[in-house]
DNA sequence: TTGTAAGCGTTATCAT
DNA sequence: ATGATAACGCTTACAA
């Protein structure tokens, strides 16, 4: 007979509460809240042992809505990741694992899955349920979306992402290095054309910088050829029609070109690299890559698989040092908000020689 | 001079709460809070008017925990994965947010990055949370890790695998239709070896199927050679010796053959798949793929790219049907345990043509 | 060493 | 139509 109404096999039906423990060790609740937080010093071994009996006894556990109510932390910190299906964004989130380990949080996973609305919900759930801090890969939009974070809301660190208008530390991949090193790689090898495929880059910047820097390289380089291609992978329409567009040109270019291939795709990024692949695999079989070079940011698994020549991004060190960069905000830092600017890695497979 | 200190741009220090928000529209809080869930019959437009005003002015946000703590239920639910580097997951995850989306509820991503620890850290924060439910995609082991959830916890729906002495709904692959139907293929194509290779299954549901699946199929074939391979992934050095002991062998058979491709690879999964293909390819170099055939169970985008044939797993609706067994549970149904097994689909590419 | 009581920010009950 | 007031399960002064 005791104090919480049991099912046959022993599993209490209503979660057996603090004023229940305290009831069946004969105590207050005020021991109990002790005990947990473990207080250990102020309690005889005596009643102790008693606690630690019911808590057994009626499989207590403290229900961390009200416990979270009352004091201000709980060691949570929110990882919203605007698409899980990009490869860089679940290595980031290994980092982010490893320095929330290290640091005591623990981390919430929020896919908004490329949907705005998504992200504004999560954001909302985040705040309100008043996690520590969010590491926030946005969608770009600016939108009110974001409001809830940085300035004056909860901390936030952004990644490889800045959003207009909100000021917030960021850490990222150095956009235009990294660039620059895949264009000179492409240029060296004899590449005289090289054409940018990158997804719709007006408001993401790392897009924005990415495209940029190719076009500062190319400009900056005498009697080479080049080109920006839009690459709209979330409307199937328009992809299907700018990969048309896009093989009429391959055609007049590899056409005057003849066998010794010439021209470069260097992709802005690994899904832009993979839709690229699979529609240049699917047009010209499995001799493709004596056809077209390809390059690209973002290192996926299957890069190598392939011989894609890739710039790898620190996405670990990115991932550990946003959250290392949280903490400090935690931890009450109202520092100026600082950026922290990674490299990449040039990574030279078979795609890119000759 | 509001009623909540405020920073000189305007954004609340302390989070308002709704009793300043009651304050600053000169009401009660009742009223605040039949506005917020949206019981608009019950007051006059012009509280309401002045309500959404107040709520404006203070930017005013629903402290989530306050709520969830009064009420029973909040609409949350966990979706607990083993690791989302393998691909698979997030197919599986995009099918529970589809659901999660049409039912109305949020479900929080934990990962378990394939650490124990990790798992029953994460059951116990979600419990403690008290969502409403969870997705346990499981590390395979039972230990007293998962004794919050399923019988007498929380509901719990268990995705691609069972844990042992765990009941609890079930959604995952026909694992032995499916193996089936991979290795039917192979033999019909005339490959009269076939290796099934496999991480260390004995504690994992799904492993143990296909592996049995495997061998009860070749059992019952006249003549076919076959064999069971173990990659332990998780440790390197031992998995360094495996892939020794696996080319001593391939170049056994290999030799013997001739330049007739005879021997067939079946990998039990996407991960294993990646691993040898990656061997293979460092070994015998781009034309990999004509020395040795290769299958997997589990579809990666990289597999298309590389023409391996593979059985596609339903992910999306795997997801999907869990999140509904799970809203069935949550709204008080105490029916039997129920298992949903869903077929794959044979995909052939080159890998399996000679 | 132990317990009482007052909140934390909501919602639910019951008056008005 | 509107508003006190008592919970929800916990922590934390403050007493004893």
């Amino acid at each position: 007979m005791t104090a919480t109404p049991s099912s046959p096999h022993g599993a209490p039906l209503r979660r057996a509460t603090i004023s229940d423990v305290a009831r069946e060790a004969g105590t207050g609740k005020t021991s109990i809240s002790r005990y947990l937080n473990g207080e250990l010093s102020v309690l005889s071994p005596e009643l102790r042992a008693r606690i630690e009996a019911a808590i057994k006894r009626l499989d207590y556990q403290p229900n961390q809505m009200a416990r979270g109510l009352k004091r201000g932390r709980n060691r949570l910190i929110g990882m919203l990741v605007a698409d899980l299906t990009n490869p860089y964004s679940v290595e980031v989130l290994q980092g982010v694992e490893a320095a929330c380990h290290a640091l005591g949080y623990m981390p919430l996973i929020c896919h908004a899955a490329n949907e705005v609305e998504m992200e504004r919900r999560y954001l909302q759930l985040l705040t309100t349920y008043r996690v520590e801090g969010v590491i926030v890969n946005a969608l770009g939009v600016r939108e009110e979306t974001l409001r809830p974070v940085g300035e004056g809301g909860i901390p936030a660190v952004l990644v490889d992402r800045t959003v207009d208008g909100l000021v917030a530390d960021m850490v990222g991949l150095d956009n235009t290095a990294a660039v620059e090193q895949g264009t000179r790689h492409l240029l060296g090898r004899g590449f005289g054309e090289i054409w940018f495929v990158v997804q719709p880059f007006e408001r993401v910047s790392s897009r924005r910088l990415r495209e940029a820097a190719f076009r500062a390289v190319m400009s900056r380089t005498e009697g080479a050829q080049s080109r920006t291609v839009v690459l709209d992978l979330a409307d199937a329409a328009v992809l299907e029609h700018t990969l048309a567009e896009l093989d009429q040109a391959l055609d007049a270019v590899l056409g005057e070109a003849g066998s010794t291939r010439r021209l470069a795709l260097f992709a802005a990024n690994a899904p832009v690299a993979l839709c690229l692949a699979r529609h240049l695999k699917a047009r010209y079989g499995d001799g493709w890559q004596t056809r077209v070079a390809l390059m690209s940011i973002d290192d996926p698994e299957w890069a190598e698989l392939s011989g894609i020549t890739a710039v790898r991004q620190p996405t670990f060190q990115i991932g550990y040092r946003a959250v290392e960069f949280l903490h400090e905000r935690i931890d009450g830092g109202e520092a100026a908000v600082r950026d922290c600017i990674l490299p990449g890695e040039l990574i030279v497979r078979a795609s890119t020689s000759r």
